[in-house]
DNA sequence: TCGGACGTTGACCCTGGGGCAGGGTCAAGC
DNA sequence: GCTTGACCCTGCCCCAGGGTCAACGTCCGA
């Protein structure tokens, strides 16, 4: 018979593979053709116009057992149907645009993996000299806390960042990091530790709404972390609480 | 232990679902974390962080096996792979947008099925008064032509719509569309073929190009289709072919 | 201390095809 | 007649998770 297509020709014609139309077949989306005598099926130009329609819907991301029934709604229905894909897809194509945003990020800093505050926070570290191991510390400790109160983490950041314009902070935070490497009976161990609690009881009042959570030198959170802590460090700890 | 998530936690932080963080720990993406005493995973600030990273590679839609060869590459074999991942994503963006566009003919005509040229000739000949039968006709008849050979379905296409340009071959095709209801003694019907075969014998020297296969009054291609003939048009056939 | 609501565990089936295996068919050339 | 290459057939496994299940764990209020 003249004019009949084979498999191969069809999902040329629709710019799809010779798979996907028998998946349409197996799902009952297009409907099985005539045989010919060596079992090979044969189409019309009918099942051309029909794969063209199954496949812009399906292209579209409507999933097969929807396109089905779209197939014969009546035209109102699809009309809907379509306003509603193309939604849809609209919103797509927004979201793989701003996925591209984010990839780019991903060379970056660790702008992709905190809140903006908290990336101008440690980005504000970085300058004053704060060390890497510090910096990760504090990344990885506002990420757990994050996870903990979305909304804490926000009003303890901002609480932070203010608490970073005041030098006496600023210098006790350095000195701490610098201490982490100190030896344990390093002598300035003792004024370190008496520094920063003169600076505790002074600055009690001032920032009541958290008093006991809101931890002056963050590393509480991050406390599982490899590295989170040493012998200077934990002597630092004792010689506060000594008292 | 303070500080430590759980695989809900870690789902909401980097936006995933539990499904898909235990998906990456079976493919080996994420490493598995160490388990509470019952059982229970339990996370680190550095999970989310890598969590962050496969979800921002995975949802550009590159395949979970590269993600993990990409998750510990150098650098600068990361940034050339990111710049690699963003032409892909640029693209799909484009196809996207193209989708958009066909969803929307998908209510209209026949554009979507056929070339820009053969739309244009249907929409033609609908101008001029063609039944629809013959317009679906016409249109199967060129889709056929088309997935036998595109090239030569423009080149006979072109032609076509420069014939339709001659009144008495127009005037001709209408009355054959007519004659498709007629009773095979229709006493027009001698007259009709007289008047083609008069036609064709002054037109046979002008398109020597491809003689025998443009069809001139063109239902060879469609023969299969339903309805694709009638008494009348047998008729007319025999007449035409007896002498 | 109990009950109920919610989390977590692994296991299994579903999608929309791509890929592969193992076999049949066809037309062309030797 | 035989081979060769291109095409077709069915059936099964794979991806990247989503849905659902039964069986536990955990937490919170009464």
């Amino acid at each position: 018979m003249f004019g009949m297509l084979t498999i191969g020709q069809l999902a040329d014609y629709a710019g799809v593979t010779v798979k996907a139309i028998r998946h349409y077949h197996e799902r009952g989306l297009l409907a099985e053709p005539e045989r010919d005598t060596s079992g090979y099926r044969r189409y019309g130009a009918q099942d051309a116009v029909d794969l063209v329609k199954i496949r812009t819907l399906a292209s579209a991301g409507v999933p097969l057992s929807r396109v089905k029934d779209l197939l014969d709604a009546d035209p109102d229905a699809l009309t809907a149907a379509i306003a509603e894909i193309d939604r849809t897809l609209q919103d797509r194509i927004a979201r793989l645009r701003r996925t591209c945003d984010q990839l780019a990020q991903l060379r970056g800093g660790d702008r992709l993996f905190v809140s903006p505050e908290v990336a101008d926070h440690l980005d504000h570290l970085r300058e004053l000299g704060v060390s890497e191991r510090q910096l990760r510390l504090e990344r990885d400790g506002w990420i757990i806390m994050r996870t903990a109160s979305p909304e804490d983490a926000f009003v303890w950041i901002t609480e932070r960042r203010e608490l970073l314009t005041d030098p006496e902070f600023r210098a006790l935070y350095l000195e701490h990091d610098l201490a982490y490497d100190w030896s344990p009976d390093d002598p300035r161990l003792p004024a370190l530790a008496d520094r920063t609690r003169k600076w505790f009881t002074g600055h009690h009042g001032r920032s009541e709404t958290r008093p006991v959570h809101n931890p002056a030198i963050a590393r509480l959170a991050a406390r599982s972390q490899p590295g989170a802590t040493s012998p200077a460090w934990n002597r630092l700890a004792d010689l506060m609480k000594g008292d």
